[in-house]
DNA sequence: ATGGTCGGCAACCGA
């Protein structure tokens, strides 16, 4: 079982680069965020066309969540909250017997600002639903942008990111107890090495290229899928000329089948 | 050096 995630910036911007990816990859599960498209507006025919159900839950111009599957979803349920309008920034349904969640983990902003308390509060309540709905015992598979990198070997300056946002000690400590939890960040369990990133801020000129990089997306799992899981990686498509932004896919595959 | 550039969408907001 191959299973992916995709920040999209954009899915209908994307659309080209995601068709080929699939095509090409042919993942079982590819979670995408930051569609940014009403459901209305959602594509869905194309990636049926090509043998994918998917599900969606998107709002204008921000935000949305996207799980594309080659196996149908069951148990579809959008939202992290129950009974009031939201980001549209949850997604969760059933492969077979497997719950995928797909998140989009509000940026945050800057510490101290309104923005980065509600990021801290959206994480507190992710954790509050799993440590209520799941068992660590069972498989759960997490994948999304979680915007925190955890660790100092996930940012390409530490030091000058020490404080700031996607690198503050409060989204660590919930990043930490999310994982603590029960689950098993799985590229960083293949891959120990730091200096591997899935963001780049295309502010920064030629950032992929520098090496100036984040890893703030994650695949994570409960220890009964995790210990099935076979590798890990992170494909990415730098920019061209007539493509302006990299693309970068997190990808493990599991020796199971739904 | 304290910027830069995307995408959505129609002015700037968010990343």
């Amino acid at each position: 079982m191959r299973f992916a995630t995709l920040n999209t910036n954009s899915v209908r911007a994307r659309l080209p680069i995601i068709i080929d990816w699939l095509a090409r990859i042919r993942p079982d599960i590819l979670c995408l965020q930051e569609t940014k498209v009403q459901d209305k507006g959602f594509r869905a025919h194309v990636f049926q066309d090509m043998g994918y159900p998917l599900i969606f839950g998107g709002q204008k111009s921000y935000n949305g969540v996207a799980t594309i599957s080659d196996t149908p979803l069951k148990n579809i349920r959008t939202g992290l909250y129950t009974g009031e309008s939201e980001e549209a920034r949850f997604i969760c349904a059933e492969a077979g017997a497997i719950p995928i969640i797909d998140v989009y983990v509000p940026q945050g902003f800057a510490p101290g600002t309104e923005k980065f308390r509600y990021k801290l509060k959206w994480l507190t309540d992710l954790i509050s639903r799993i440590e209520k709905e799941y068992n660590p015992d069972m498989p759960l598979l997490i994948a999304g942008d979680f915007n925190v990198a955890l660790e100092p070997i996930d940012v390409f300056d530490p030091e000058g990111f020490k404080g700031e946002v996607g690198f503050h000690p409060d989204e660590q400590a919930l990043m930490c107890k999310l994982l603590n939890w029960g689950l098993i960040d799985i590229f960083r369990k293949h891959q120990p090495q730091g200096g591997h990133y899935t963001f780049w801020d295309y502010r920064i000129p030629n950032a992929l290229q520098r090496k100036m990089g984040w890893r703030i997306d994650y695949i994570l799992a409960t220890a009964p899928l995790a210990k099935r899981s076979r590798t890990a990686w992170i494909d990415t498509w730098a920019r061209t000329l007539d493509r302006p932004s990299d693309h970068t896919f997190l990808v493990s595959e599991f020796d199971l089948i739904f």
